[in-house]
DNA sequence: GTCTGCGCCCTACACTCATG
DNA sequence: CATGAGTGTAGGGCGCAGAC
């Protein structure tokens, strides 16, 4: 396989048009037009459907996935001699806030980018290739990653009975509905900020779910109270199978970091 | 050293599509 | 309908490697 062309390919997918990969590259947009028709003759499949922005076709997703771990064996190779390799990570909100980041703390060496988002989509950006290891609730294997599974995070439901209103994370956050689907149809106030968002339940702005060891403390200091509802969710490491070193290191430090946070 | 074939990239131009 | 942005195609230039 033809690396230029597969940089170009990444290059399409990332920028989303031909003429600012083009840019990326320092090549004319008709160069960036001929290497990927290259490449989808050699392939055999249309990989880029264009559209605007570009995206990959699904037999395109799968040559985004090989294309991130090219680059990062590359990267990896490269940074041996050098220091650092760049390692990004898609991470549910509140595992960030909460035992996440002693894992990273844990293997110093790479340079981090950490994307945050709801724990039932942060295996997509894994299938598209934006990230290379996610903290996820999904249990199906993305092709191409290897899976462990790390406990699950209770989340208990926490706010004064009077509340006339629930907080929520942002519109992907279901956990409220999930727990209590009495009080779904409430008025709602979207937080996405994992600190803020107990901040406001401590506030009075509303009742919503809080992981329990946060809730305990604050529940012992009189914050707010348990409402009697508790839901534990599964959380799993996905990451890519391509035997890089880091990842291997940062997979046995993000375990350890979660075995004595998350419920077995 | 010269010729030839090949691959890559360029320019020029045509075409499509969205927008005003 | 005019315009501009983006994409695809044709044709040509250039560099490189192999054969002679």
């Amino acid at each position: 396989m033809d690396f230029a062309q597969l940089a170009t390919f990444q290059a399409v997918i990332d920028t989303g048009s031909f003429e600012a990969a083009a840019r990326e590259l320092h090549v004319t947009p008709s160069a960036v037009s001929q290497r990927i028709k290259a490449l989808e003759r050699s392939v055999g499949q249309v990989l880029v459907r264009r559209a605007k922005p570009c995206v990959a076709t699904p037999a395109g997703a799968a040559l985004v996935r090989f294309a991130g771990q090219v680059a990062l064996l590359e990267r990896e190779a490269l940074d041996q001699a050098r220091d650092g390799t760049r390692v990004s990570i898609v991470v549910n909100a509140d595992s960030l806030h909460t035992w996440f980041l002693p894992a990273l703390a844990a293997v110093p060496g790479p340079q981090y980018e950490l994307h945050t988002d709801d724990e039932h989509y942060t295996a997509d950006l894994l299938r598209s290739g934006s990230a290379m290891a996610a903290v996820t609730a999904d249990k199906s294997v993305v092709q191409g990653c290897r899976i462990e599974k790390l406990g699950a995070m209770r989340y208990v439901a926490c706010g004064r009975p009077e509340d006339k209103a629930m907080i929520l994370y942002d519109r992907k956050d279901r956990l409220q509905h999930r727990i209590w689907p009495d009080k779904s149809d409430m008025p709602i106030h979207y937080v996405p900020s994992a600190s803020a968002f107990i901040e406001a339940i401590r506030l009075g702005l509303g009742w919503g779910v809080v992981p329990e060891w946060i809730a305990r403390e604050d529940i012992a200091a009189g914050r707010y109270q348990d409402l009697g509802r508790h839901l534990d969710v599964p959380l799993y490491w996905q990451y890519w199978r391509i035997g890089s070193a880091v990842l291997e290191e940062l997979t046995a430090a993000v375990k350890a970091a979660a075995a004595p946070r998350l419920r077995s």
